[in-house]
DNA sequence: AATGAATGAGAGTTCATTCAT
DNA sequence: TATGAATGAACTCTCATTCAT
């Protein structure tokens, strides 16, 4: 049983952990859509291309493989986070960067959504008992309160504000139209999926959030 | 005179027997928590203190009870947006209000937000197929409208900002606090279900919403 | 779900718990042939001729239908124990009676050593923590230890005997025998299932017990 | 020359890895805490640690290795049957070191009374079907018919007892303690698995014994 | 001699739902 | 209006075994 093991794939063979990564690949697909309890393992397997004990041999429980794709789609973000390099840029065009990134992730990972709505709504007991989850420490308040002290200093920004409660209020406004939109759209009779009023959003969301920053 | 009706009462006549409220009141719960699939027709019944087979009486089946408790939340929620009164006050007022409206209603109804995150998870399709919550249109967009266009003449607000995306950015704002507040939590290493932490959110969120109208 | 409830059969209607009780006995059955881990549910359903879920409905789980036919099982030798009246008999009328009976009684139960051989094997967990069966305490020491003084205080019998070691001993000649006969027939090329090999063996344990306790 | 020899190599043969003999050891204690449909490879394989397929290799199956492990107990019992040498000793000290050893072996190997109770559960069909086991036919029969007939003649036994009948008996008296003190120690709230009790029990089975044999 | 990957059959259990009264 | 009994479908998970190297 490789259950524990970390990875360690030979380099010559290309093969290696092939139906492992299609596992993986498939429940983060499958959990997204019908979070833990909903999802199927049969489902997982089909989906995978794999036999369903596989799934059992590799992972050993429906729940250890959540939690694994879980820390999967954290460690990603995290590291698309690390790649943003926004100390080169001007603390404005930092900052709406930042509010870009948050919204184009959501538009691009609409698993994420899933994932974290199931979580929130079984009490995130996965992400907190996660070392992974919880030491991966998310560079992005740093991030945001470093442009914001610049912002503040070159007289672009107001004080007062927290980052932390920036970034929840920034990521609310994208993570909401992604998470909601379907009931938005049937509500306001308003297709918000379609291609324009994602990008005209997009455009309200960095002009709104970046006009609350004004001093 | 209803008196001779057989069987489906309607859900909202108060002469309704106690076991039939108590039922869509533990379903409420219940579907807010885990959902369609997740929620346990048993759990229903013995939070309700009644017998399993008096919900399939009453409602029929599990997927018409979760479209009738979706439908009373949604008519809740529209009875109270009607009783804000947003005309009587002077534009800026009446914006803050309705900014403070999203995040109370939010703050005080936790169900509203599992049932939202369900139905959008799983396709809006009760909601799509709902009469009634259809047609009971939100005149919370004729509000933020009416109240925008008044501020704009006041030279208080912007113009150019639409009322709908104004909507789905402000309510983002509250519902993502609400929704995710424990993943953030986790990641964060801060409480953010603890009192305090929800009046200072509340704070920032209308003031960095008030800001991001100004002209 | 009746699953705690003491049993309650309206007097009006014999059928009452005929499914309950059909479930039981073929629990026992099937349990005593198997042990726990072996026995199949899905065999218990047929022989007891219900809907496999039924057995769920009424016991619980697997596990605690075993434990209840092992309390059944327990709760019937006692209370013959207890109808055995060895007091009005003379104390080596008594004693051969009572060496009697343990042999008959396993001869007639066979259900009785299956259950206990799977108990022994696994710990005895079951027996352990079934306050059921513990409290039922064995009125059969009693007995042993009041006929050994009589039979002493006639000169019947040596002293020095511990009734709870003479039980063991006595019983388990019996045990072993329908215990292990299978066994044993193979090896000895002598087959101790038939009826008058089972005779002989009768009369040799009492023979041989009551040889044992001579002065 | 056996060296050519494809697979099967005899489970005897000293010069066999100690992978093989390591898989045998655990599969004795496996099966003997477990029983043949109870055991698990993968515990097997661990205990003895070396990989599962490993013992399809050197095993064929499950039932083999069973096989295998039962008469590889009843070959060590025999062996050791055949190195009591009770011929030189005087009939009633030979016939007191044949009730020890029943006891003392059963106190040594409690892996034999888990096999027996198993085989015997089970139909006792893999004892029957072992030519091996049949044909290694049991000394001591014969050890105590002569044993007997010696004592007889030397008027310290009774005429009319039956070897066979005998051997059950005093092997019953020792069998049942070990088989069953988990259940009997918990029912007369008595705990027979500490040394003394086990010591004092001895004494007994080997008086009482001795004591039926007198004429 | 030894191993990791993969699989089919089947187990216990859950659950929404229906039956019968 | 209310309930206990009963059921079929499905689900997670286990396990002996085989494949391929």
């Amino acid at each position: 049983m490789p259950s524990r093991r970390a990875a360690a794939p030979s380099p010559n063979d290309p093969e290696q952990g092939a139906a492992r990564a299609a596992i993986l690949e498939a429940a983060r697909a499958e959990f997204a859509a019908k979070g833990l309890a909903g999802a199927r393992v049969n489902e997982i397997a089909a989906r995978a291309g794999v036999n369903k004990q596989l799934i059992y041999y590799y992972y050993g429980s429906k729940e250890d493989l959540y939690r694994t794709a879980l820390e999967v789609v954290y460690s990603e973000i995290r590291s698309l986070e690390r790649d943003l390099h926004l100390g080169d840029m001007a603390p404005a065009e930092a900052m709406a960067a930042l509010i870009g990134f948050s919204f184009d992730y959501l538009a691009r990972h609409p698993d994420f959504i899933g994932l974290l709505n199931h979580e929130n709504a079984h009490g995130a007991v996965h992400v907190r008992d996660s070392r992974a989850i919880r030491e991966t420490n998310s560079p992005l308040i740093e991030l945001i309160a470093r442009t914001l002290k610049r912002g503040i200093a070159a007289r672009l920004f107001r004080k007062g504000i927290d980052p932390v409660e920036l970034y929840v209020s920034v990521a609310g406004m994208s993570y909401f139209f992604f998470s909601n939109r379907l009931t938005l759209s049937s509500i306001f009779g308003r297709d918000l999926t379609e291609g324009r009023a994602v990008e005209s959003y997009r455009r309200h969301v960095v002009e709104f959030a970046m006009a609350g920053l004004r001093p």
